[in-house]
DNA sequence: GGCCCTCTCCCCCGCGCGGCGGAGGCGGAT
DNA sequence: ATCCGCCTCCGCCGCGCGGGGGAGAGGGCC
């Protein structure tokens, strides 16, 4: 073995204790080299700008910019950045989505074993070619812009006008609707008014927008 | 190093000259071993049923059952399936969501280098906590929800009436839209009819509904 | 020169829709 | 017992919308 293929690593997290933990464990590997550390987001992109390493691990959180905004920061910035691999507590963690957008190569969990942790950085560090590459990121871009939080009047339409709105979207008439749902078209009338109303709709075309990009017609 | 480490692989792909390729790769490694190959995707089915290995490599394209469907059967019946890394040639090749979809733990790229390969395969077979686990699933479910093939009509649109269905789908009125495409309103009422005629809609409201189920506004 | 498509605009007509105000019953909070 | 929210309906009115049919101008194709 020659040492041209020394991986160059950086840690970002702010708790001390865990940045030594992973030094540890990663400087116990012949070829892996633990070139800096950062407490915070900020610090992060720094010490990388400066360092130029091949992979950083990078917590979530941390005190002012949070792991998050410095992988973009440092993806943005520099033009031959290092594989990020963003490390979390929860795998259902929201932030999940977030890194992947970000641009970040992989995504580790804190209780990952040493070796996993190991081997996660060699592959990151000598594969454009590894799991998941650009795709992920469309598919994280997408779900961002599929699962947005439902608006407030979500919460505030009742039952039964829910119920109308998911006809609406149905592309019914009033008259339609009030068949199916078994009442006058009078009452269906009121139904969709307060629907307009809430959702602050000017007319039921405007109102199947809103259900549509509230994901209304996804949830409950 | 005591010999409980020793992780179990399965080939799965219709050239031999890959697989053989493959083994000859994996069988280097100490801690791997190539326990069976598959040529199509029920094969591969069986013999993942029999020999219970660790980690399967699944070429996409099999005849008859491909490596996808084959996934999904493997992953479906064994109650402790193995980790499966989906192998292709192409990075933007469509099967990527289907794999992921499918429960593929990674994907690769045939034209991977020899130690990414080995790699991929240690990081897959001993890592729960591993790079995306369940969330990448929802998201490859997601995409395939969006981005269904769009209807026939799409293409039968004029520019025009193309441009008045986006507006459609802002919630515009004839005249808002009018002020907007700096025509008049009867025109607006012409682009506006031959879109209802094109989609098959009743009227505007059903027309913004084609427009969201067709992923009308996401494209072009 | 023809033909066809697109974009532009006009008329009239019918109607579903949305805004307005009102009303009665019914159940859960206080 | 009283209030309030929800569901159920009624009338009236104005208007935007959609259907039908027609017409002229421009551009591409053969």
């Amino acid at each position: 073995m020659n040492p041209p293929a020394m991986i160059r690593v950086v840690l970002a997290d702010d708790e001390r204790m865990v940045r030594t933990a992973l030094r540890a464990i990663l400087s116990a590997e012949p070829d892996l080299e633990v070139v800096g550390e950062a407490a915070t987001g900020a610090e992060a992109v720094s010490v990388v700008r400066e360092l130029r390493p091949d992979v950083v691990l990078m917590d979530v959180r941390m005190p002012g910019t949070d792991g998050i905004r410095a992988t973009e920061r440092i993806l943005a910035t520099l033009d031959e950045p290092p594989r990020i691999i963003v490390v979390t507590t929860f795998e259902n963690d929201s932030y999940v989505y977030d890194a992947l957008r970000a641009g970040a190569s992989g995504f580790l969990l804190k209780r990952a074993d040493a070796d996993a942790l190991v081997q996660a950085v060699r592959l990151v560090a000598r594969s454009d070619s590894l799991l998941f590459p650009a795709a992920v990121r469309t598919l994280a871009t997408e779900h961002a812009r599929t699962h947005r939080a439902p608006p407030a009047w979500v919460a505030r339409l009742t039952a039964r006008e829910q119920e109308v709105l998911r006809h609406l979207a149905g592309g019914l008439t009033n008259a339609e609707i009030a068949r199916r749902m078994e009442v006058g078209p009078a009452t269906v009338k009121s139904h969709v008014a307060a629907v307009l109303a809430k959702t602050g709709a000017r007319d039921r075309t405007q109102a199947v927008i809103a259900a549509y990009e509230a994901g209304f017609l996804n949830a409950g």
